[in-house]
DNA sequence: GTGAAAGCGCTAACAC
DNA sequence: GTGTTAGCGCTTTCAC
C-alpha cells in the first residue's frame, strides 16, 4: 500500500512537503504542488483515514444510526442530511443495529444522529460522556452533549383532531404505530388531548407497526369480525392509513363516504392515492437539512437554537 | 477523552495489560481482567477506532455504497448483508454520493460493495489498485480485486418473455428503467433476444426510471395520447409495473383482460396488489447474505466461487 | 519554501 | 503474568 513515504521518495522531497501538498497548504508553490500531486496520483496514493484521524483528532464524518433501511420517510430525511452535510464537506455514514453501537463506541465520527429505537437511553447516556454532539430524533432525552430535534407530534395531532371534531366527526378510532415509540406516543397523546378537551370518548384503538402491510391486516380483521365502524380512523402514519384504505376499498367500502381515514407524514404516495390522503405533512428533506446544519454548528462549537420540526395539516379527500 | 493510559494509571498497571484485557487475551487471569474491565467501564474508556486501525492495519468494517436510500429493493438487500456480516463481527456502513468516494479513497474499510451508478468505472479501477476486495452489483467490470455479483437478468428475462410468447402474447412493449444501467440493459437485452428468437418485432418501448411515480406518468401519457395498447407491458421492475397498473385501473382498464403487465424483483407489494403482479422474483435478502459471505471470505484471503444470483419466474394474476 | 522530528492511541513482539 | 518499547501513517511545530 502506497504511503506518504513512497510519494516523498518518488518526488525526492520530505514527507512534510507531501503532507502540505495533500492538504493544499499555500506555502508550497503551485509548480511544486502540481508535480507532487501528479506523482501521488500516479502511485495511487491517498492519505489513510486512520492515520489522519489519529493525528488530527477528528474524522470529518457523521454517523446516522437508523433502525431500518426501509420506508419512504427515512429516505427523504437521509437525503436532506446528506445534501446539507456535503456542503460542509462532511462524510456521512449510515448504520443500523450492532454496527451503529460499534461505530459510536469507537468514536468513528465527530457527531451522530440517532433515530433507532433499538439503541437504549442508557447506551446514549454513557456515550455522551465521551462523545459529542449527539442529536436524537426518536426520543426525548436530556443530558449534556445530547440534543433533541423531534417533531411537534403532540401539538399538530391535537390541532388536526380538533379540526376533525369541528368538521363533525364524532366516533374516533386511533390506529397505533409501534407501541412505546416516541412518535406513536406523542401523536397518540395529541389525539387523546383533543378528544378530552371536547369530552369525547375514544371509540376504539388498534395496534399496528407503521407499515402498510399491517394496516391491511388490521382492516381485514375489522371487516372479518364485522366490527362497528367509527366516523374516522386516525392512523399513526400514512403507510398504515394507505394499507387500511387498500383493504377497505378491496371489499367495496367508499372513503370518505363510509368513514374517513387520515395519516401522518405526507409521503409521496399520499397525494397520489385514490382518495388522496389527508395527513400531516412533515418535510423530511428540510428536517434533514436543519439537522445537518445544527450538527455542523455543534461540531464547530457554535451556539445553536433548536426548535421542533413543525408538521402542517394537509386536507385532501380522505376525510 | 479517556485513553488507555488513563485506565492503566487508574488500575496501576501497564498499558499493555489494559490492551490485552480489552482484546480478551487469555494470558490475563480472569480476576485481573474483570477488575480492569470494570475500571475501564467506569472511566468510560473504549479503544479509539483510528488508533487501533492504524496499528492493526484493518478496520473490521465494510462499506456498502448505494445510489439512494429509497426503494423496497435496497432495503432487503442491506438487511441481508447486515444480517450476515454481523455474524462475522463486521461492522457495516452505508453511504451515498461523495461520502462513498471519500470513505473508499481513504480506505475506511476492509471491503466494499458497490451498487451506485454515480461511481464511475474509472474510479473503481483506480481504487482497486490500492483496495480489495470490491464487489460490484450494478455493472460488469473485470479487474484484479473486483468481483461481480450480479443477477442473471438476461437469461431469466429471456425465459419469462419466451413463456409469455408461448401463452399467446404477440404485441410486446418494454418499459425501461433508468437507461444505461446494468439492470435495465441486461433485462432489456433478454427481452429482445426472446422476441428475436421467435421473429417477433418489438411493438413499442417507453422510458422510465424504475419508480412507481414515473410508471404512473407513462401510463397516463399513453391514455392521454390514445396510443394503441399492446398485449403486454414488460416492465423493467415491479415499481414501474405497479405505477402503470394504478393509472390504468384508475381510468377503468382491467388487467389482465385488456392487457397484461409484468414486473421484476418481486417486492412485497407485488403479491398484495390487485391484480397480484406476475414478476421475476429476486430474493434480495439471500442475495445480501451471499454477498456478505463472499466478501468475508475474500477479506480472509479465502477462495471464492461466485455465481450469478438467480431470478425465478412467479406467475400470478397480472398476465 | 522545505525538512527533521515529536507524537496522536493503540497493538504486539520481546524481555523478564 | 506483566511491563517496556517500537512503530503504524500521518500532521504540524519549529528550525533553518
Amino acid at each position: 500500500m502506497a504511503t506518504i513515504k513512497d510519494v516523498a521518495k518518488a518526488a525526492s522531497c520530505s514527507i512534510s512537503t507531501v503532507s502540505y501538498v495533500m492538504n493544499n497548504d499555500t506555502r508550497i508553490p503551485e509548480k511544486t504542488a502540481n508535480r507532487i500531486k501528479e506523482i501521488a496520483h500516479e502511485i495511487g496514493y491517498f492519505p489513510l483515514a486512520a492515520a489522519r484521524r489519529l493525528k488530527k483528532k477528528n474524522t470529518d464524518t457523521v454517523i446516522i444510526a437508523i433502525s431500518d433501511f426501509g420506508g419512504p420517510v427515512y429516505h427523504e430525511l437521509l437525503n436532506g442530511i446528506q445534501y446539507q452535510l456535503a456542503k460542509h464537506n462532511y462524510t456521512m455514514i449510515v448504520s443500523t443495529g450492532v454496527s451503529s453501537e460499534n461505530l459510536l463506541r469507537e468514536r468513528s465520527a465527530d457527531g451522530a444522529v440517532i433515530t433507532d429505537i433499538h439503541i437504549s437511553d442508557d447506551f446514549l447516556l454513557r456515550l455522551a460522556r465521551n462523545f459529542s454532539p449527539i442529536i436524537v430524533l426518536d426520543r426525548s432525552l436530556s443530558a449534556e452533549n445530547i440534543y433533541n430535534m423531534t417533531i411537534n407530534n403532540h401539538d399538530v395531532m391535537k390541532s388536526f383532531v380538533t379540526l376533525m371534531i369541528e368538521k363533525g366527526y364524532q366516533k374516533f378510532v386511533y390506529v397505533h404505530g409501534v407501541n412505546n415509540t416516541y412518535d406513536n406516543l406523542t401523536r397518540y397523546s395529541g389525539f387523546r388531548n383533543a378528544l378530552e378537551a371536547q369530552k369525547i370518548a375514544v371509540f376504539k384503538e388498534y395496534y399496528g407497526d407503521f407499515t402498510e402491510n399491517t394496516g391491511r391486516l388490521i382492516a381485514d380483521s375489522i371487516m372479518d369480525n364485522k366490527e362497528e365502524f367509527p366516523d374516522i380512523y386516525i392512523c399513526a402514519n400514512d403507510e398504515t392509513a394507505i394499507g387500511m384504505m387498500e383493504s377497505f376499498q378491496a371489499r367495496g367500502f367508499k372513503i370518505p363516504d363510509d368513514f374517513g381515514v387520515s395519516g401522518f407524514d405526507d409521503i409521496l404516495l399520499a397525494a397520489y392515492f385514490n382518495p388522496r390522503l389527508s395527513t400531516i405533512k412533515i418535510n423530511h428533506f428540510d428536517w434533514g437539512k436543519s439537522i445537518a446544519d445544527t450538527l455542523v454548528r455543534l461540531m464547530q462549537q457554535k451556539s445553536v437554537h433548536i426548535e421542533k420540526q413543525q408538521g402542517v395539516i394537509v386536507l385532501r379527500e380522505s376525510v
